[in-house]
RNA sequence: GGCGGCAUAGCCAAGUGGUAAGGCGGCGGUCUGCAAAACCGCUAUUCACCGGUUCAAAUCCGGUUGCCGCCUCCA
C-alpha cells in the first residue's frame, strides 16, 4: 500500500512522492526561543518526529531542517528585561529545548539553523523580492504587498477582500499601506536596544516569516518535499513563506504541507491565565517517566485535538507497562521448543497492520492497536507453553523493529539499588520458611516506596512502578 | 462576520458503504502461599439528534444542536 499524507495546500489525501528518488527534505517549524517549550509545542515535535521516523522506516533518506527562532519581539523584550544580551538569553532556552527534546527521545533533525546567523540569506531573499516588485519601504522598514502575489491564499483559503483587520491589532501601530501586508525587514527603534543589524536594506531587524523562508531554501533548496508546523502556523506565517519564496524564485515552494492539531489541557485552551499551562519541566516534576509523556503526545492522530489530561497520562503509563511487562516476560522465557509457525502468522499480521496504518497519513492508532494484538496473541503462547526461546527472540526483533518508529522502549535504567536486593533476601528466606506475615510485611513496605515485587518461576524481580 | 475542524462505551481512540480495532478502567474466573504479571469471559444491537439515498450507513446527502480552532507574528 502506497504512502498518503493530508495535505494541508491540496486538502486532500494525497498519495506521497518525493522530488529526488529515495530522499525527502522536510522542513519543520522550530521553537522561538524565549521560555521554556511547552507540552503544546512538543506535540508537533512529536508528530514531526513520528513523521521523521517513519519515512526512514520506508526507507527514505531524510534530510529535516528546524529552525531556531533566536531573534524576535519577546526574545528582544525578554532579554532586555533581564539585562542580559539577546545571545545569552536565547541560548539559555535553546539548551533547555535540546534538553526536552532528548529526554522526549525525539530524534535530532540533520539542521538546526539559528535565525541570527542567517541575516544575510535573508536580507538577499528580500533585495530579490524588491528587484520583483513584491516588496516596498515605508520609514525604513520593507513590507511584503500581498496583492502583487496572485496564489494568495492558496494554503489557508484566505481571500485577500474578507480578510478584516483583527481586534487584537489596532491599525496605527502599523505603517504599511494595507492591513494584510507584512514586514519583511523592521526598521530599527530604540526598544530593540542592542539587537540591530546595518544591511543595504537598512539598520533594523528581520520580520518573522522572512527566515523560515531564507533558511529552508538555504539547506533544502527552492523546491523541496515537505513542510510541518502547528495548524496555527498555517495562516498567515506558512501562507507568507509561500508568498514570499515563490514570488523570489518564481518556482514551487513545497509540496506537501503537514500541520498538527492544537493540543488543549483538561478541556481547555491551555494558557497561563488558566494555570493550565504546563512544560515538559512541569510535567515530569509531578514524577512521570518522560517515555510516559512521549507516548501520551505519540498515540493519538496527528490531525486529531489532543486533549492532554493527567488521568491520560496515568493512562498511557498503564499501556505502556502492558509494553513492557511483556518484553520482560519474552526476556525470562526459557523453554527449549521447536519453531511455532502460529508465531510467523502472528508476527506478520502485526508487520502489515503496523505500515498500513501508518502508511494511511500515519494513523497511529491503527498501529498501536496492530502492536497490541500482537501482545495479546503472544501472551496467549507463554500462558500455553508454546512459545520456546527462540521464537520469544523473533518477537523481541519484530517489537524492536517497530521500535525504530515508536521509540517507547526500554524504560529509563533504573539503577541496581542494593538495599532493595536485601529486602528481596531477606523475603526470600521468609518464604522459605513460610513466615508469609514477614513476606507480606515486606512487599507491602516496597510498595509503599513504589517498588513493586513480582514472584516468578526464576525468582522474584523488582521494578518501579 | 469569514474560514476550518470535531461529535463513536466510564475515559482515551481507530474505523469513511457491508454489519463496531486497540488501550485504560471496572466486574467475574484461572494461575499464585497471598499477590503481581499473564490468560479466559463479561463491559456500545450501537456510533450527538432529525430526515433522506441505498439491498445495506457510524460511514454518503440535507438539516438541527453542541464543542473547538484560526482570522498579523501562538506549535
Amino acid at each position: 500500500m502506497a504512502l498518503k499524507f493530508y495535505n494541508t495546500l491540496t486538502k486532500r489525501l494525497e498519495e506521497f512522492y518525493t522530488i529526488n528518488p529515495g530522499e525527502v527534505r522536510m522542513y519543520t517549524c522550530g521553537p522561538t526561543v524565549y521560555d521554556y517549550a511547552h507540552i503544546g509545542n512538543f506535540r508537533t515535535y512529536i508528530f514531526e518526529d513520528l513523521l521523521r521516523r517513519y519515512l526512514k522506516y520506508k526507507g527514505f533518506r531524510v534530510v529535516q531542517v528546524m529552525n531556531i527562532t533566536d531573534v524576535d519581539d519577546k526574545t528582544i523584550r525578554r532579554s532586555r528585561e533581564e539585562g542580559v544580551s539577546l545571545k545569552d538569553y536565547t541560548s539559555r532556552y535553546t539548551e533547555a529545548f535540546f534538553e526536552d527534546i532528548d529526554t522526549l527521545r525525539i530524534e535530532r533533525a540533520e539542521f538546526y539553523p539559528h535565525a541570527t546567523e542567517h541575516i544575510g540569506d535573508m536580507v538577499a531573499l528580500i533585495q530579490k523580492l524588491i528587484k520583483n516588485g513584491y516588496a516596498y519601504e515605508v520609514q525604513g522598514s520593507w513590507y511584503y504587498d500581498v496583492s502583487k502575489f496572485k496564489g494568495y491564499g492558496k494554503l489557508s483559503g484566505v481571500k485577500l477582500d474578507e480578510l478584516k483587520p483583527g481586534a487584537r491589532v489596532s491599525a496605527d501601530e502599523y505603517t504599511k499601506e494595507e492591513v494584510h501586508d507584512f514586514a519583511l525587514w523592521k526598521a530599527y527603534t530604540p526598544d530593540d536596544g542592542g539587537v540591530f543589524w546595518e544591511t543595504p536594506l537598512g539598520k533594523g531587524r528581520p520580520g518573522w516569516h522572512i527566515e523560515c523562508s531564507a533558511m529552508s531554501m538555504r539547506y533544502l533548496g527552492n523546491h523541496f518535499d515537505i513542510h510541518t508546523g502547528g495548524v496555527d502556523n498555517i495562516f498567515p506565517h506558512h501562507e507568507n513563506e509561500i508568498a514570499q519564496s515563490e514570488a523570489a524564485t518564481g518556482e514551487k515552494f513545497v509540496n506537501f504541507w503537514l500541520h498538527s492539531a492544537y493540543l488543549i489541557v483538561e478541556g481547555e485552551k491551555m494558557s497561563k491565565s488558566k494555570g493550565n499551562f504546563y512544560t515538559l519541566r512541569d510535567i515530569l516534576k509531578r514524577g512521570y517517566d518522560p517515555v510516559v509523556v512521549r507516548y501520551l503526545l505519540l498515540s493519538s492522530h496527528y490531525r486529531q485535538q489532543l486533549n492532554f489530561t493527567f488521568s491520560g497520562l496515568d493512562a498511557a503509563k498503564s499501556s505502556l507497562f502492558r509494553i513492557w511487562d511483556f518484553i520482560d516476560n519474552l526476556g525470562r522465557i526459557e523453554l527449549d521448543l521447536p519453531h511455532n509457525p502460529e508465531v510467523d502468522t502472528i508476527i506478520e499480521t502485526a508487520s502489515s497492520g503496523f505500515t498500513t496504518s501508518l502508511d494511511d497519513d500515519l494513523n497511529i492508532s491503527g498501529a498501536l492497536g496492530a502492536l497490541f494484538n500482537l501482545v495479546r496473541r503472544i501472551n496467549r503462547l507463554i500462558s500455553s507453553g508454546s512459545l520456546g526461546r527462540d521464537d520469544a527472540r523473533l518477537v523481541l526483533e519484530k517489537l524492536s523493529d517497530f521500535n525504530r518508529v515508536l521509540d517507547i522502549f526500554p524504560r529509563e535504567n533504573a539503577p541496581i539499588e542494593d538495599w532493595i536486593l536485601e529486602m528481596i533476601k531477606k523475603r526470600d528466606k521468609a518464604r522459605k520458611n513460610r513466615d508469609w506475615e514477614t513476606a507480606d510485611r515486606i512487599r507491602d513496605e516496597l510498595q509503599k516506596k513504589g517498588i513493586m515485587l513480582q514472584d516468578t518461576p526464576k525468582g522474584t524481580v523488582w521494578k518501579k512502578r
